[in-house]
RNA sequence: GAGGGCGUAGCUCAGUCGGUAGAGCAUCGGCCUUUUAAGCCGUUGGUCCUGGGUUCGAGUCCCAGCGCCCUCACCA
């Protein structure tokens, strides 16, 4: 009945057996037996051993504090149904040590970030989740309704615009774990809410931006994890810094074997490949570097298995990134991969605000979201003056995937998105 | 959104060729009196995901729906 709490005492000095609160053997045993299993009881006495000498607690006072009504899952095979894991995360967390583990890596990871950032002078802000224009991404977002203002508001798919009207203001070096909400597919990698680590370092550009990655990524996977070697599936990932810096370029030529500026050859190849995937994209309506981007996404990324940072995207892609101030054709920008999945996203920051309103002017075409929304207000910050600035966004969940070796991010949120099942369904709408 | 797999007791799972719904653990009742999931004996427990169909007869076969998982697409 007390195993819970005899497994968490520290164990003292051993006591002598037969110290007893109850009048007599047989109303002791009643008293126990009346505990079921999750019940909660509290209770004093010496930590001792049996007979036997196993580890026990020798009961002097005892008393219950919470009845528990329903049958615990099987104490051997826990909870297993991904399902009823995901739906009844109390249940999951309360049968399997392993989950309740994988919360407490998660918000270890959280705290040695903040304490990484905050060395580093870094500020933790809030900005808002109630956007009346979305922006700092390309996504659909979710849209919502407030009734008193009458007006129609979205939940943020980035809080990169607000950061930076941070900057703008003189707060020079900004953090925020956001959480963003993207209204896109649902998958092992993607879940409609997420959260976004998103930092600006006012005076730094984006090779701070690596280095900073470096070290929490780096640093993450030593110091919480404890190896900068860690299995994920089949594979092994040496997060061991510093991590290759590869241009966007050279990794397009090396996977797809074109020359980035070879437009007509790269426009033939994606039409013969993304004719026969299922891909929505159609070449000959979308912009070059649409298609270079795509070409990008799906001939290299996967490739990407150690961490790497793939710099200086072609440009038209960055509308928020600063141009290379000797070839106007890419941006300051990088991604990092790991496992052949995104998991940060950096830049120079654009801060001259008649660019800024060219790029947010400028329609892509081919893509389904675009990440330039004309935002005046944003726009009239620039004009105000934003310091240069490295930007940095890291996919925090991703990341945990990543870190404690989970395909799936179901695992790593505690609460994941699930339809609502038939008894749900019912007592909503009763 | 498309394709594939899965759904049986509170939990973990069997269920043959279409022929009475099963086990272990949990529950409950005894016995025992200190266990590293599980002491012994007994007991209870079912919308076989839902709804149709085929059949003398469906957990099993067919159709539709719901939910979950995987792959693909949008996306990070």
């Amino acid at each position: 009945m007390s195993k819970k709490m005899i497994d968490e005492a520290t164990a003292s000095e051993p006591a002598a057996p037969g110290e007893s609160p109850f009048p007599d053997a047989a109303s002791a045993w009643q008293t126990a037996k009346s505990i079921d299993l999750g019940d909660i009881v509290g209770a004093e006495g010496r930590v001792g051993r049996t007979k036997t000498g196993e580890l026990t607690l020798w009961v002097t006072r005892f008393r219950l504090l919470s009845k528990s009504l329903r049958p615990p899952p099987e104490k051997w095979h826990g909870l297993t149904d991904v399902e009823q894991r995901y739906r009844k995360r109390y249940v999951d967390l309360l049968a399997n040590a392993e989950s309740r583990r994988l919360f407490l890596l998660r918000a270890r990871i959280i705290d040695y970030i903040r304490s990484v950032l905050r060395r580093r002078g870094f500020i933790e802000v809030e900005t808002p989740v109630l956007q009346p224009i979305y922006g700092g991404a390309a996504a659909r977002p979710f849209t919502t309704h407030h009734n008193t203002l009458d007006t129609q508001l979205y939940l943020r798919i980035s809080p990169e615009l607000y950061l930076k009207r941070c900057l703008v203001g003189g707060l020079e070096r900004v953090y925020e774990f956001a959480r963003c909400f993207r209204n896109e597919g649902i998958s092992p990698r993607h879940n409609p809410e997420f959260t976004m680590l998103e930092l600006y370092q006012a005076y730094g550009d984006y090779h701070d931006m690596m280095e900073i990655t470096e070290e929490i990524i780096g640093g993450a996977a030593r110091d919480v994890i404890g190896s900068t070697k860690i299995k994920f599936g089949e594979r092994e990932i040496d997060y061991t810094t510093p991590w290759p810096r590869r241009r966007y370029a050279d990794l397009f030529l090396e996977y797809v074997g074109l020359a980035i500026d070879d437009v007509a050859a790269i426009r033939e190849r994606a039409a013969q490949h993304f004719a026969r995937k299922q891909i929505t994209l159609d070449p000959a309506k979308a912009d070059d570097a649409v298609v270079i981007g795509a070409m990008f996404e799906h001939y290299v990324e996967h490739h990407l298995v150690n961490p790497t940072f793939v710099i200086d995207y072609p440009a038209p892609l960055c509308p928020l990134t600063k141009r290379h101030p000797t070839d106007p054709r890419f941006a300051l920008r990088f991604e990092v991969y790991m496992n052949g999945m995104e998991m940060g996203n950096a830049y120079s920051e654009l801060n001259d605000p008649k660019i800024q309103h060219e790029t947010f002017s400028a329609q892509l075409r081919g893509e389904d979201d675009t990440m330039a929304v004309m935002d005046d207000d944003f726009v009239e910050a620039l004009e105000y003056g934003m310091p240069p600035a490295g930007g940095l966004g890291i996919g925090i969940d991703r990341l945990c995937m990543l870190l404690t070796g989970n395909e799936s991010i179901r695992e790593v949120l505690l609460f994941p998105l699930q339809r609502q099942s038939p008894s749900e369904v019912q007592e909503s709408n009763g």
